[in-house]
DNA sequence: ACCTGAACACCGTTCAAGT
DNA sequence: ACCTGAACACCGTTCAAGT
């Protein structure tokens, strides 16, 4: 079968999530598509395109169905949660993502929809970008930590010099963890100066 | 001069906040010092512990005097906004390390001072790990996203598909920004379930 | 003990040559 | 248009040889 774009990125997600960002090559991203390492350079320019092309392609899975007819509250938390859900099936190249610019667009409807959300919140038009902003560097914050493992280890530490380490965190205290965000970041809109709660 | 293990880290530091850590090189590095790349190897088992150690030396910066006579929330918004000065001081070496484990250790005196604040704020010792954990995640984000320069550009995004682009930020919005991140935590610590609030 | 040159096993990418 | 082999300019690291 031919080389194509797309299915350059998808088998580099593949062998991302296999063994790490830094493990992708050319050359091995060549043989699992049973290419000649320099026919992937007729198809891509180079390998930043690699990446940032796998980044997109695990960006568009995001399919928010927005509930739009939920209190904002409820939309803010399933967007945020199904925002970790999909960082979560790709640990790998998330981890890889998180920690640079550009891997959320103004036209990505993760975006548009908190945008969206914020205003229904009762913010005024000039506080939400930035608003929106905090709430993703928040939520950078929190991804990155659960998937290098960070998260873990510092529940771990021990909260005083005498003191043992604590059991490690299970899923359901990640979870749990993560809501405990959730719940912050839903309070500091709620307390908002500028916000104008909505009447009714 | 003699090379030294600590000579190492310097010079690493200094290279890396010059031209970021993805063009620091151990030939580079060792023609920085005046010597033989091979010479480094003497003193430094590889490459990536050249990074633990700038890594190291970088957060032995961090001295919180940390303000005990103070009520918890002060003591916090404190040692928060002391780690933000350090990671804005060593932007690039900050940028790689926030992303990775193991850049906050047991022993050191952030860790030891956050969770003894929030011992002050009336945790219960089995939270502490967990609550500490969460902000830390929280402080990563917030870090990373400022040191990359995304919540800029998020915070520059329209808000709505017809509106125009806001503002960048500038130095005190991005202040203003942190503070709200920081209110945001403190509320979160206030509200606790498991808080016992100190009486008086 | 410390240094060094040559060498090995990799990289990303260019380019001229093929079909 | 698409593919390919050789080659270039780099990497990190090993190792035998020097002082």
């Amino acid at each position: 079968m031919p080389i194509t774009e797309d299915g350059i990125y998808d088998v580099a997600l593949r062998l991302i999530e296999a063994d790490g960002v830094e493990a992708l090559t050319m050359r091995k991203l060549a043989m699992a598509l049973n290419a000649n390492p320099m026919s992937l350079y007729h198809h891509v320019p180079n390998k930043e395109a690699v990446l940032r092309g796998a980044t997109a392609r695990v960006g568009s899975r995001f399919s928010t169905r927005d509930p739009q007819h939920l209190p904002w509250q409820d939309r803010l938390r399933h967007m945020l949660l199904d925002f970790r859900e999909l960082a979560l099936e790709h640990p790998k190249l998330m981890t890889y993502c998180l920690g640079r610019a550009e891997y959320i667009q103004p036209d990505d409807s993760f975006w548009l929809d908190l945008t969206d959300v914020l205003a229904a919140a009762g913010l005024p038009a000039e506080e939400i970008p930035r608003v929106a902003a905090t709430l993703c560097a928040t939520l950078t914050g929190l991804m990155i930590s659960e998937l290098t493992g960070v998260v873990q280890q510092w529940a771990t530490l021990p909260s005083a010099p005498g003191g043992g380490p604590c059991p490690a965190p299970t899923r359901p205290d990640l979870d749990a963890m993560a809501r405990f965000v959730l719940n912050g970041v839903l309070a500091s809109v709620e307390n908002h100066p500028a916000r104008v709660p909505e009447q009714g």
